[in-house]
DNA sequence: ATAGGGTTAG
């Protein structure tokens, strides 16, 4: 606050002694210390005081009446005075329209500005039109700010510094990062801290990074006096370091910062910044660090960790961290409730997850379709369609993200039928679809093999002049096509896409080649993804996969040996079942450390013994012999045992063969249902453990839900629900 | 009357 550079204000006493045009002043200023406190009580005397005086039709301290109750959060009472005003000013309007853009109220702000342009003669200024363009910010109508621009130009208020800096921000979020350059660059004399905050915030808004980092060196190599860097300044650089997974940038930001003295233990926004940093750079230690020396700790924070540990696959210090947070007594938000439960999706933790869902029930947020849509995603990626169906029809007013969500879930079931049905029942309902709902629409025509279906809607997309395709658009069809069979075309079309291939296209195309077994194509893939994303092992793996199954083992060698070369290891696969009330986990590569595996490993052999006196089953497949060629069979078959999706499924068997043991009614379960088995794992499911789950559905005589990083797979009586494992 | 920050469901 600068309220060092506003005099005092007059005392009654000073008032009762002063003139009229003294006492008029001495008004004005006493408003603006009430608006400033806020403190209605003093202001509505003040308005009480005013009146009497005579000063009733003054426009000045009628604005500063509307001010007043609009700061202390009386739009109604600032509404009246405003109407009451026998002449309202430019500064009358702006100071309504800041009242209720501050109450978040952007759209009513928005509406005031057009009834100014239309019913009055009142021309706006500078702060009228950078409340406009915040308000067009707020409300997401990044083409109203258009509009508002050329306005701004039309006046001669377009390099004016208040105007840029709206400008620069307002395009910044609305996703128009080159349009806020090109202002920035244009207010090059008018610049000030706010200005360059803006840009940088902006770039770290967009996920440019680097480019954010560049615009603060060029700020600190100007060395201006006033533009040194303050809490708003860290604050985006530091989103700008967690963007880009840069530890080395973060550390020298919170060196920075805490040598400046800005960062401070009080400051939860930096603190949290600072967290989210650690985390996403995969310093999680180090955000402990930080984390356990903040005397109070906010739900963010919590979360921030909570998640932290989430996505590094610590799932049991996820769950501690969240029932310290619950005991801690801090109040959950909708956006912390959301995003806890999306950490029980992802894990599909769904026992969890359901006393999440009974917590949201007793204690509504004022979020509830934010927290009822994260519930349909998460009880789809636990394989309840069903309780997710459920969950969706009790939405109240359920948006766009309700319904992809359903999309999605139907989607990854391999059900693109209904995902269709969904799709079209959704724009029956009058709600929009809008480009991460064609996302889910595509991918689930593309699981279902629904190949003119996808090629439909992708062109619909195309020609949507609301609706931009993105690169993610692009690798559905990739994924389509290469599905179909057209690999030449899936080619093609990344050779013609609009931007440039992302990650995921170059590892979409990548995986067709597996399939396809087409090595030249997989060789330009995976030069372009190894030089996008050489950190990355998976990539590794799927490129030294397919020379492998091509018998191309020198190339097979050079790819591994750069993966080493980088200090690359394999991410390791984790598989995880809800026995009871507990989940277990099972680590890739032989995990004996689960207190019954010899138990599991002989329930594991049973079953595959079984499968091959009924079903000639054998370990391993004719590719993956290839990739293992020195080995023999007994050993082969030992590696594959030890993967930690069979792991899983062994613990299930033992569990609930023991518990039915003797029962005599191994048939009745649950209400006379045979129970799934349900297991899930991070990676994707290997090809071996697929053929062998089919074998064990029919000889156990149950249905299997196996979830992994790409979908879901329903094994019964032999098959399974994908058409084809990929 | 004056602009700026962290978490955030599909």
């Amino acid at each position: 606050m600068t309220s060092s550079h506003c005099p005092a204000p007059p005392s009654p006493f000073q008032l009762s002694r002063a003139n009229p045009m003294e006492r008029r002043k001495m008004l004005a200023d006493l408003l603006r210390a009430s608006a400033r406190g806020p403190d209605l009580r003093g202001g509505a005397q003040l308005h009480g005081a005013l009146t009497k005086l005579g000063f009733g039709s003054d426009t000045m301290l009628g604005n500063n009446l509307v001010d007043m109750y609009a700061k202390c959060g009386r739009l109604d009472a600032a509404g009246q005075v405003f109407d009451g005003m026998p002449e309202r000013n430019v500064v009358s309007w702006t100071a309504l329209m800041v009242g209720f853009l501050q109450q978040g109220r952007a759209g009513e702000c928005l509406r005031l500005f057009g009834a100014m342009r239309r019913v009055s003669e009142v021309p706006p200024n500078e702060f009228t039109l950078s409340a406009t363009l915040k308000a067009c910010g707020v409300v997401g109508d990044t083409g109203a700010a258009v509009r508002v621009h050329g306005a701004c130009v039309r006046m001669g208020f377009e390099g004016h510094g208040v105007v840029a800096n709206s400008l620069v921000l307002v395009y910044s979020k609305g996703g128009r990062i080159s349009d806020a350059r090109r202002v920035f660059d244009g207010a090059a004399a008018f610049r000030d801290l706010v200005t360059w905050n803006a840009m940088i915030s902006g770039y770290a808004h967009a996920g440019r990074g680097r480019d954010s980092l560049l615009v603060f060196r060029e700020m600190q190599r100007r060395g201006d006096e006033d533009c040194q860097p303050d809490e708003f300044t860290f604050a985006s650089l530091l989103k700008a370091c967690s963007g880009l997974g840069a530890a080395r940038e973060g550390v020298q930001v919170h060196a920075a910062m805490s040598v400046r003295g800005v960062f401070t233990a009080s400051n939860a926004i930096l603190a949290g910044a600072l967290l989210d940093v650690y985390v996403k750079c995969r310093c999680l230690p180090v955000a402990m660090q930080v984390f356990d020396r903040l005397e109070r700790k906010n739900a963010i924070q919590w979360t921030t960790v909570i998640i932290g540990h989430a996505q590094e696959g610590q799932v049991k210090e996820a769950l501690d961290l969240f029932r310290r947070f619950w005991s801690s007594g801090v109040r959950a938000d909708g956006h912390v409730l959301s995003s806890v439960i999306g950490v029980f999706a992802d894990f599909a933790l769904v026992e969890q997850g359901r006393q999440m869902h009974c917590y949201t029930v007793k204690n509504p947020t004022g979020m509830d379709v934010s927290v009822s849509n994260s519930l349909v995603d998460m009880y789809h990626k636990c394989g309840l369609t069903d309780e997710a169906e459920q969950r969706f029809w009790e939405t109240p007013m359920r948006n766009v993200v309700s319904w992809t969500a359903m999309i999605n879930g139907l989607g990854k079931h391999g059900n693109g039928r209904e995902a269709i049905a969904m799709f079209e029942k959704m724009r029956t309902e009058g709600v929009e679809p809008d480009e991460v709902s064609y996302l889910a629409l595509l991918s689930a025509c593309s699981h279902s093999g629904l190949v003119e279906e996808c090629r439909c809607y992708f062109s619909v997309i195309q020609q949507d002049r609301r609706l931009r395709p993105r690169a993610e658009h692009y690798a559905c069809m990739v994924d389509l096509l290469g599905r179909a069979g057209e690999l030449a075309e899936a080619r093609d079309l990344v050779a013609t896409m609009p931007m440039a291939p992302t990650v995921g296209v170059w590892q979409t195309l990548l995986s067709a080649c597996r399939v396809h077994k087409d090595v030249t194509t997989a060789k330009e893939a995976g030069e372009a993804l190894l030089a996008m994303d050489g950190d990355n092992p998976a990539n590794y793996v799927m490129l030294s996969n397919i020379f492998a199954e091509a018998g191309e083992w020198h190339e097979h060698q050079q790819v591994r040996d750069a993966m080493r070369r980088r200090g690359l290891r394999k991410q390791g696969g984790c598989s995880w079942v809800e026995v009871g009330k507990e989940a277990h986990f099972f680590y890739g590569g032989g995990d004996t450390t689960h207190p019954r595996a010899a138990d599991i490993h002989r329930v594991l052999r049973d079953v595959e013994s079984r499968m091959r006196e009924r079903l000639g089953y054998s370990a391993g497949s004719p590719a993956h012999a290839a990739a293992l060629h020195d080995v023999d069979e007994e050993s082969r078959a030992e590696g594959l045992r030890a993967h930690s999706e069979r792991l899983a499924v062994g613990l299930w068997l033992l569990h609930h063969g023991e518990r039915h043991r003797g029962d005599g009614e191994e048939e009745e379960e649950e209400g006379g249902r045979r129970e799934v088995i349900r297991v899930y794992k991070n990676l994707r499911v290997c090809g071996d453990c697929h053929e062998f789950f089919k074998g064990l559905s029919r000889v156990v005589g149950r249905a299997m839900v196996v979830r992994d990083a790409n979908r879901f797979h329903r094994f019964q009586d032999g098959a399974c629900s994908c058409k084809d494992y990929w």
